[in-house]
DNA sequence: ATGGTCGACTCTCGA
């Protein structure tokens, strides 16, 4: 079985792409956050074309999370469950497909350590372990996937003197992120390529920056151990990064012996 | 080099 996790800034803008790629890689699941579509002008018919169910929730302009797989999930739930202020129902989709639970995740990228959305991208890690601990147990088969916006360590990032302190390269963001993937989960990309200059994001701000090794690996794959497990190949797909109109975001795959 | 480029949509914001 092939996971895999793509931030499409805009799932419309990134149709070429993501039929392209659908089509010729044949993920079992791909997770898609940033679509920037509401529910009713989500682009079903194309993944249906390539021969995917999808499932989404999204609103307009921001955020927005979608589920495309082969085989349709047998439940879904949107949104975080708790007494917050928002549910936040456009940045998270939680899916089970053949027995394999799926959480999608779209984490608040902060914006700026002075700003309250930093603080609030803190707890919505908080949130999370709750959230898991509330649907899940460490035993089921789970993955935790998305744009999580956090390079969790020093390789995760390529300066990461001059970087720490950015709102996805911070030590209070460091805590709250170990604190919830304390739950119960395993780095599976890490797992497979231990080695440095693995990078999932490109700002495309930065001229030449996939050349120049500028990334940072903030779209993560993290499983239950008895996921993990069964994990027998990661690896970062740049194809979006090559196309006539680059994404960012790159493709986080994985392979599961499942 | 504290910039740069996208995308959605309103004339600006988020990343």
């Amino acid at each position: 079985m092939k996971i895999a996790t793509f931030n499409a800034n805009s799932v419309r803008a990134r149709l070429p792409v993501l039929s392209r790629w659908l089509d010729s890689a044949r993920p079992d699941i791909l997770c898609i956050q940033e679509t920037k579509v509401e529910n009713k002008d989500f682009p079903v018919g194309a993944f249906e074309e390539v021969g995917y169910h999808v499932v989404f929730s999204g609103e307009k302009k921001y955020n927005g999370v979608a589920v495309a797989s082969l085989d349709k999930p047998r439940s879904v739930r949107v949104g975080i469950d708790d007494n917050e202020d928002s549910p936040d129902e456009a940045r998270i989709i939680a899916v089970d497909i053949n027995g394999i639970h799926v959480v999608n995740t779209y984490v608040p990228q902060g914006t700026d350590v002075e700003s309250p959305r930093f603080q609030y991208k803190l707890r919505w890690f908080k949130r999370l372990k709750e959230y898991f601990a509330r649907h899940y147990t460490p035993k089921d088969m789970l993955l935790w996937t998305g744009d999580l916006n956090v390079a969790p360590e020093p390789m995760d990032v390529h300066d990461p003197k001059r970087l720490l302190g950015h709102v996805c390269y911070h030590p209070d963001l460091h805590k709250v992120f170990a604190e919830t993937v304390s739950w119960g989960f395993e780095d599976v990309f890490r797992k497979h390529k231990p080695d440095p200059e693995e990078y999932s994001f490109f700002d495309y701000r930065v001229p030449n920056s996939v050349q120049r090794k500028l990334g940072w690996r903030i779209d993560h794959l993290l499983a239950t151990p008895p996921l993990a497990k069964t994990s027998t190949n990661a690896w970062i797909d740049l194809e979006p990064r090559g196309w006539e109109r680059p994404s960012d975001h790159t493709f986080v795959v994985s392979d599961f012996d499942v």
